[in-house]
DNA sequence: ACGATAATTGACCGATCGGTCAGATCCTGC
DNA sequence: GCAGGATCTGACCGATCGGTCAATTATCGT
């Protein structure tokens, strides 16, 4: 076994793989994506990616699990704290970096969580979504359900839209591209909790 | 040729085929659906297919067409107009109508569009969006942009979502699918309207 | 009743898919 | 320098993909 932890640059070829393969599974799907895909991409062949991951699937469950974690660790707080309005605010804050710091892995997990079923880390990724859907339902109206609906999956679509539509070279995003996520973060906190919580003379409720 | 218009309520094959096909695109992919499983699931052979449409591709066409038409006309409509208040709320009701009458269509495009680029049909789409986004960016602050795409976005994603989790039968979305579309509406265009009309009492931009 | 056309189908094609396997090559501790 | 595991690769496999084609059956105007 090579010595991990000895030269933190040097890039290990499975990381190289694991970002290569995020990366075209968020672009043009995971069905979409071919292992030959993968392996010309990161300069491999394609036995070589098998033999860092046992399978495609693994390479998913590998790319995506430290997102869906993170977010079962989110909605967990969420449900059991109670819905006061500094938890919300809390809520809101974590949820955005969450979007923010794994961008691919949510775009990936939210354009295509519904037709991976059968994938174990994806399903557990939907278990935490229903959840987290569960939590802000139960007695709640319907334009309540919508206010947070609206809320959690515009943000999340909005940045993932704008990764999306928007490529490299796209004149359009100039302006959203020329944003650093710092400010692109409060811009969304900022909307979010307009929806979310009772504003200045607004009740929410 | 059979003597078309004559029989109203008979489901023609072609058009029992596209449904399926479209029903098919929206839960699990383009690239994840295949002839054989469209054939099947409308009980006719892939031959058949094949018969009624020319390829894959002109099936997807046949498909979304219809929903990419009536989205360029709302944006043509909304980038010419004004921004006045009153066309702002004109748009977030066609917008909203627009979501709930071509849903799969709608879940289709939205989730997929970025990844099927080279068919006409689906570039047109993503041009109108491109250009819908321009309207929305072109002199807006972050968070004004921010406000327009959280509350399309979400709109959107929030019905996509909203039957994309909730399968048939889960218990969760009782409460959701519990409503009729009418109900659905409203609360989508109180919610979107919240974002981006001046409420009373708070300034939009 | 019959010919024409629409509709449907199974057999088949080349390409590509995810995955297996047996070597080649590299690296490292001794 | 050499043994041995880690790494990498091409050849190959069965399955399935989108699509073509010739042949069969259903439908209908006359």
């Amino acid at each position: 076994m090579p010595t991990d932890a000895t030269l933190p640059s040097r890039a290990r070829a499975s990381d190289e793989l694991l970002r290569t393969a995020l990366e075209q599974f968020a672009t043009v799907g995971f069905v979409g994506t071919s292992l030959q895909q993968i392996a010309d991409h990161a300069g491999y062949s394609k036995s070589s990616v098998l033999y860092h991951y046992a399978s495609k699937e693994a390479l998913l469950e590998a790319a995506i699990t430290p997102a869906i974690e993170r977010l079962e660790v989110l909605v967990g707080e969420f449900a059991e704290g109670r819905r006061s309005d500094a938890a919300r605010g809390v809520f809101i804050g974590s949820f955005v970096d969450l979007l923010l710091g794994e961008r691919l892995a949510v775009h990936l997990f939210v354009n295509q969580g519904h037709s991976l079923g059968g994938i174990p880390i994806v399903e557990r990724g939907n278990a935490a979504v229903r959840v987290l859907a569960d939590a802000i339902c139960s007695g709640a109206t319907l334009v309540e359900q919508m206010r947070f609906g609206v809320a959690l999956a515009g943000a999340t679509y909005a940045l993932v839209a704008g990764a999306t539509f928007f490529g490299d070279e796209d004149p359009v995003n100039e302006t959203l591209n020329a944003h650093t996520d710092e400010e692109l973060r409060e811009a969304l906190v900022d909307v979010v909790s307009e929806l979310l919580l009772p504003a200045d003379g607004r009740q929410t409720r």
